[in-house]
DNA sequence: CTCAATTGTCATGCA
DNA sequence: TATGCATGACAATTG
């Protein structure tokens, strides 16, 4: 039961891991501090200092087998990298082509840097030197081969003898081959060569990985025939690779790692009666080049994982016989893998570039693409090689990215190379990245499933209710994702327009701005003296402020006189039409600006003077002496009354003043009482206004603020309401799943003399300890009430 | 002319 | 206490 336990609630961690992936905010924070740091550094991304003591491990350690990262937690750690296989490669049972480029590159026995190559790998194999020397003896020895490269060590398993260093210069080698027969190549042929190899290189970044790879390969295929080993890639498949016709390296890889895949899978089929640890045996036998092949490319399938996983499944059943030696390979080569794929996390960082590399692979094993998001898919789909490019492609970029820290020299000299990538990708990594973050997701996903049914072509005692389920437990992710995404779009859309709000919100948020910046005080103010552009102008500054007016007017008023600025500030007033704010909603909140207060603005009280702005400006640029009658009319009735006070001064200095100023400016001008009473009036009347404006302002703001809080609830809760639907299918297709499993594993078992146990009459017991007992229902029904008494007596 | 929207003004409270 | 600001209420203005 623990087992099974496990198993669904990796599920729910994939699901989690599948959400975090495409950047829909899930709060595992607080859950994977407590409980798996390692599953969080795969989700956030691996700390480079985790990242290194992988690295150091591997370069330390023979073959990877004994490695044990700093102070980490192997069991949560390998469970999540595990987890993460799953999710980042559906179906596993293929054998991707593109681990080929690794160990091709690793194995050119020459040494010669051809002219092509030098742009890229040469530099790169140079740069690399931190890698030092040593194994490009090893690798370029008179048997080099790509496969003693990587099994170089089969005999002597010197650490380091095929690869780090060697490696570097191998590639150099690769090239004349390349060069050679470039001839034979189109143009794109050669491009993607030489994207293969630059991604090769980049991979090589992280050697060990190579490194690792081949051995394990070479130690299956020793295991499996010494002579298939020699054969393989040696004679055959580098040669035919070299001709770089795509089909035949892709092929020529399949044959050689992924020969006897297809064998033992075959005849897995072939005994789809036999029991599921047998076939789990198998598989284990079978899977060290799957493995292999995924942490390279981060993107091998995985659907007969879940199988994969019924040996641990089967673990707790006291029934059935144990299978632990078998668990232990499966469990050691998955935590190997699992390390392995942290420095494939490291290539494909982000996690656009994981599932981008997914289902690149995916396009590899299911000829065809529905998602049209990915055009280089057109390329990917026509011929394997291309596939292979196109995989490698997208995880390049994040690999320059994402390695300089540890690989600086080399992914420096990469960066050159770029372009050719690029170009080459066409859409793929600006687009896709874009794309991924999109909503694009549904097409980017369907291949899974397509590839599911590859494997399960592949593996057909495998096809049972857990694999079919598992397809369909993925489908409901991603379209559950798809959904998600497009929510999670809306709502980051929603928030931040929230956020806008909320900074705008703020009454002095503009103050700074306008004021401040003569640029847009000049522009609002040239635009106000125009009256075409006006309007235009005030939709986008006119919510600057009463500063700007204020300028405007400033700059006006030295113009033509001291009453045409009011005449800008007066349209500006006019023209402020809050529909407009609806329409600009990044404007709607920018109008408070409270600087009306600010010193001066001479023309700043006489702003109401003119109801008609247009015909005022226009009078006012006519008349050079502007008419004091129209004038008279078009003033504010303070403005009248100063006047026929005489106030020796402006309104507008009456107002905007600070009050020291105003003080010495009555001080100055001896005023009658009369007089002073009404310069206070205007003054307080003139504030007043001001206030009552941006009172009114801020309530317009705070209502339209409202608005929007209230759509976005309204969006929220659609959202929410939807989620709730989702996952509410999800937990229906768990249980379904969990049933299924639970008729998988009772039809399995067997009693003392082989025969199956009857349903009727017998039952799994689950316990409180993970334990699975298989009971005669009776008895299980009867320790089902017990507890239910008990805790009946205890309610009681 | 009516009406609704806008703007100005006053009174009041608060800091 | 003087000053400034915010705001409700009302009036004036405007389209």
């Amino acid at each position: 039961m623990l087992y099974l336990k496990k198993y669904f609630t990796e599920g729910l961690i994939q699901f989690t891991i599948l959400l975090s992936l495409i950047g829909v905010r899930v709060d595992v924070d607080t859950y994977l501090s407590s409980q798996l740091p390692p599953l969080r550094e795969i989700i956030l991304g691996p700390s480079s200092a985790y990242t290194q003591t992988q690295f150091h491990n591997l370069r330390n350690t023979l073959d990877g087998y004994g490695i044990h990262p700093k102070s980490v937690d192997l069991d949560y750690f390998f469970t999540s990298r595990r987890l993460l296989n799953q999710v980042r490669s559906l179906d596993r049972l293929r054998v991707p082509s593109t681990e080929l480029s690794a160990w091709l590159v690793h194995r050119d026995p020459e040494g010669v840097v051809p002219a092509s190559a030098q742009s890229g790998p040469s530099g790169i194999a140079l740069d690399s030197g931190g890698g030092g020397g040593g194994g490009l003896d090893d690798v370029s020895g008179p048997e080099g081969s790509a496969m003693r490269g990587g099994g170089g060590g089969v005999g002597g398993e010197t650490p380091e003898s095929g690869y780090s260093p060697g490696s570097e210069e191998n590639m150099g080698a690769v090239a004349p081959r390349d060069g050679q027969d470039a001839d034979n190549l189109s143009k794109e042929d050669i491009d993607l060569i030489d994207i293969l190899w630059r991604q090769d290189i980049d991979l090589g970044a992280g050697r060990e990985v190579f490194n690792y790879s081949s051995r394990q390969k070479e130690t299956e295929v020793e295991k499996r025939s010494p002579e298939q080993n020699e054969e393989g890639p040696e004679t055959e498949g580098w040669r035919n690779g070299l001709n770089l016709q795509a089909g035949q390296t892709h092929t020529q890889v399949d044959g050689e790692t992924g020969e006897s895949i297809p064998e033992q899978l075959s005849s897995l089929g072939a005994q789809s009666s036999m029991s599921l640890q047998e076939c789990l045996r198998l598989l284990e036998a079978t899977f060290p080049f799957g493995g292999e092949s995924e942490f390279q490319a981060a993107v091998v399938p995985e659907l007969g994982e879940p199988s994969e996983e019924s040996p641990s499944t089967s673990q707790g059943f006291p029934l059935l016989p144990q299978t632990e030696p078998s668990l232990d390979l499966e469990q050691q080569w998955q935590d190997i893998m699992a390390i392995m794929e942290l420095q494939d996390m490291e290539v494909n960082s982000t996690a656009g570039n994981a599932f981008l590399s997914n289902n690149l692979d995916n396009g590899n094993s299911s000829s065809g693409m529905e998602s049209g998001s990915l055009t280089n898919f057109g390329l990917s789909s026509s011929t394997p090689i291309n596939q292979d490019v196109s995989l490698h492609q997208a995880s390049l970029p994040s690999c320059s990215q994402d390695f300089p820290s540890f690989f600086s020299p080399d992914l420096d000299t990469l960066r050159p190379c770029r372009p050719t990538l690029l170009s080459l990708s066409s859409s793929n990594s600006s687009n896709v990245n874009s794309t991924f973050g999109a909503t694009n997701l549904t097409g980017l996903f369907l291949p899974t499933p397509l590839n599911g049914t590859n494997s399960i072509s592949s593996t057909p005692s495998l096809t049972d209710p857990l694999n079919s389920l598992l397809e369909e437990a993925m489908l409901d992710e991603i379209s559950l994702l798809d959904l998600a995404m497009e929510e999670g779009f809306s709502q980051a859309q929603a928030s931040q327009l929230k956020d806008e709000l909320d900074s705008d919100s703020g009454l002095s948020l503009d103050s700074s701005r306008s004021p401040a910046s003569p640029s847009s005080s000049e522009t609002s103010c040239s635009s106000a003296t125009s009256s075409s552009a006006m309007s235009t102008t005030f939709s986008e500054e006119g919510a600057v402020g009463y500063s700007t007016d204020s300028e405007a007017a400033e700059l006006e008023e030295g113009a033509v006189g001291g009453h045409q600025p009011e005449h800008s500030k007066f349209c500006r007033m006019s023209y402020q039409d809050p529909s407009q704010f609806h329409h600009l909603p990044q404007l709607e909140h920018v109008g408070h600006n409270h600087t009306y207060n600010l010193p001066p603005s001479p023309s700043r009280s006489e702003r109401a003077l003119s109801p008609d702005c247009k015909r005022i400006s226009r009078d006012a640029k006519r008349q050079a002496p502007p008419q004091l009658d129209l004038l008279d009319k078009q003033s504010s009735r303070d403005e009248r009354r100063a006047r026929s006070m005489k106030i020796p001064f402006s309104n507008e200095h009456i107002v905007n003043l600070p009050v020291e100023e105003f003080n010495e400016l009555l001080a100055k001008h001896r005023l009658s009482e009369a007089q002073l009473a009404l310069v206070r009036d205007i003054r307080r009347r003139g504030k007043n206004k001001m206030a009552a404006q941006n009172c009114r302002k801020r309530k317009l703001d705070t209502i339209l603020s409202l608005e929007q809080g209230v759509d976005g609830l309204r969006r929220d809760k659609a959202r929410l309401l939807k989620e709730k639907a989702e996952f509410l299918r999800s937990i229906r297709q768990m249980k379904q799943k969990v049933h299924s499993l639970y008729q998988e594993v009772f039809s399995q078992l067997r009693d003392e003399d082989g025969r199956p146990y009857p349903a009727s009459e017998y039952a799994l017991q689950y316990g409180s300890d993970g334990s699975v007992l298989v009971m005669p229902r009776r008895l299980a029904a009867e320790q089902t009430r017990k507890p239910d008494k008990k805790q009946k007596d205890k309610k009681k």
